[in-house]
DNA sequence: GCATAATCATCGATATGATCGATGTACGCC
DNA sequence: GGCGTACATCGATCATATCGATGATTATGC
């Protein structure tokens, strides 16, 4: 290509900062290769064939497509440019998640966040899957780890009981036995063993009406009447109905955790969004 | 590219035919070398980051352009393609080249001609200046070889005195003397020469009345009467006026060549241009 | 729960190949 | 015909790609 463009070796040779038999080597080598006739002497000079001079512009496409490759990476790596693929659970996608993409928008314009709905499980095995590149979960505190993931907790998400605004026991400590002969409306699957182990922690053994891990549908519920139920902070942040009143649970909180899959370092863009994510989590 | 086809480090030497310790240390050298995060250590294997991806993903695509490149160069030599940029005279143009072309799409039909009418220093200039791969030329017996170039006589072309019809000498040697008090009509400026020196030699100085480069406009004109000339055999070849009679005359010829410019090896689809012309010039 | 197998990282040694400076050869120019 | 320019060749040197052996870490199987 510097043969092409500069018409003799020696200029070529300037052009690379290499010496002039570095470039007659190479030229060469470059023949004997591809096993065509692509120089020809004329003179005290060289010309390119029509074969050379054709594949001296491929190769200028080649160079062409790495630059291009090397400016998206670099795009890339200075946050720029690039996609990071967030799997989060549904309280969060209606809270956490809008308020990231907001300041992650304004802090990092380029990255984009693919947003996949998933519980806890589901979200680690899409980690391990290569799905997502970053989740959202939650975890009970004596529920254990999930497996080759790693979580970092950034909020403890506080859990209320919720009952129907006629029943609101008022302010002060809550005490769950109060509600023992009420029936009860329980969340996801993994919620409804917290249920349990708080309500056994009261002395008694709720009666389950209704499950739903939708907590819309949950809150309509007790609002109708059908019985209370325990839902965590995020849930009530992203949808309050009028019908129910809240009451804080003590020493009762699951943690928001930040899962990723693999040893870090992890690519920039997933940092990015693991710290926008973090701060809107504390706040 | 081998570790995004293949999954594992191992798996990828293996498939290149490397060790394995060769493979890690040029996707270290690769991570230093882009500056961005493209693997993540997972468990005991390893794993590309999304921008990894991307970047296997661009390799293959410059490797699918190297591989187009191989594929053209290939046929090229392999004379299944290629394009032959030729220049040659007038007369030549209209009997050796397409008798040329003909033979070499039998031959090679996957190679082209490209031809460009030029008389023989202009062809010699197109040569130098790499307009063109090829020349048909023509040279008068005394005359200096152009610089530079080289050229192969492939014919010997031989001069006839051309008459009106009505003038016709009849069978037998040709004295031009006996044309000594005719006007005379001449071809291109370097026939010119040589018709003067044709005269001389019979011991006259001929009087010119017209000339021109046309050899059909030229047998026009000595068929109305105007004058009589001397033409080479490939412009009757070409077109022979049906009101002009043609005699041969002994010993004057014109050399038909090919030229090229350069020292060989010549590309080979130029070397099958020149065997087709050699081939349809001897006959 | 412990042994085993698998995977990748690290290290030192080796060999291949790139690069350079010096020199030789051919050509054009004055 | 001498001189300058341009490329080819040669030998020496240096960078680096590669390998085998080994170590660290993790998943798997009994």
């Amino acid at each position: 290509m510097a043969l092409h463009r500069t018409g003799t070796v020696s200029a070529a040779a300037a052009q690379l900062h290499y010496g002039q038999p570095t470039i007659s080597h190479h030229l060469r080598r470059l023949e004997v290769e591809t096993g065509s006739v692509l120089l020809q002497r004329v003179g005290r000079g060289l010309r390119l064939t029509p074969d050379g001079e054709r594949l001296a512009i491929r190769g200028a496409e080649v160079l062409a497509l790495l630059a291009r490759a090397e400016a998206e990476l670099d795009a890339s790596t200075s946050l720029q440019a690039g996609q990071v693929r967030l799997a989060a659970f549904p309280s969060a996608a209606a809270t956490l998640v809008p308020a990231a993409v907001s300041l992650l928008a304004r802090r990092h314009p380029g990255l984009g966040l693919d947003l996949v709905e998933a519980e806890p499980p589901e979200a680690a095995a899409m980690l391990r899957a290569g799905t997502v590149d970053i989740a959202l979960t939650f975890a009970y505190p004596d529920q254990p780890e999930a497996d080759g993931v790693t979580s970092v907790t950034v909020h403890e998400d506080q859990l209320s009981l919720v009952v129907p605004r006629a029943l609101d026991p008022g302010d002060g400590p809550v005490d769950l036995a109060d509600f023992a002969d009420t029936r009860w409306v329980t969340g996801c699957e993994r919620c409804r063993g917290e249920l349990l182990a708080l309500c056994e922690l009261a002395g008694f053994t709720p009666q389950i009406a209704f499950a739903s891990d939708d907590y819309v549908a949950v809150q309509s519920l007790v609002a109708s009447g059908l019985g209370v139920t325990v839902l965590p902070g995020l849930a009530l942040r992203a949808h309050l109905h009028p019908d129910v009143a809240r009451r804080p649970i003590g020493g009762a909180a699951r943690a928001i955790q930040i899962t990723t899959y693999g040893a870090p370092p992890h690519p920039a863009a997933v940092e990015a969004v693991a710290a926008v994510l973090t701060e809107v989590s504390v706040a």
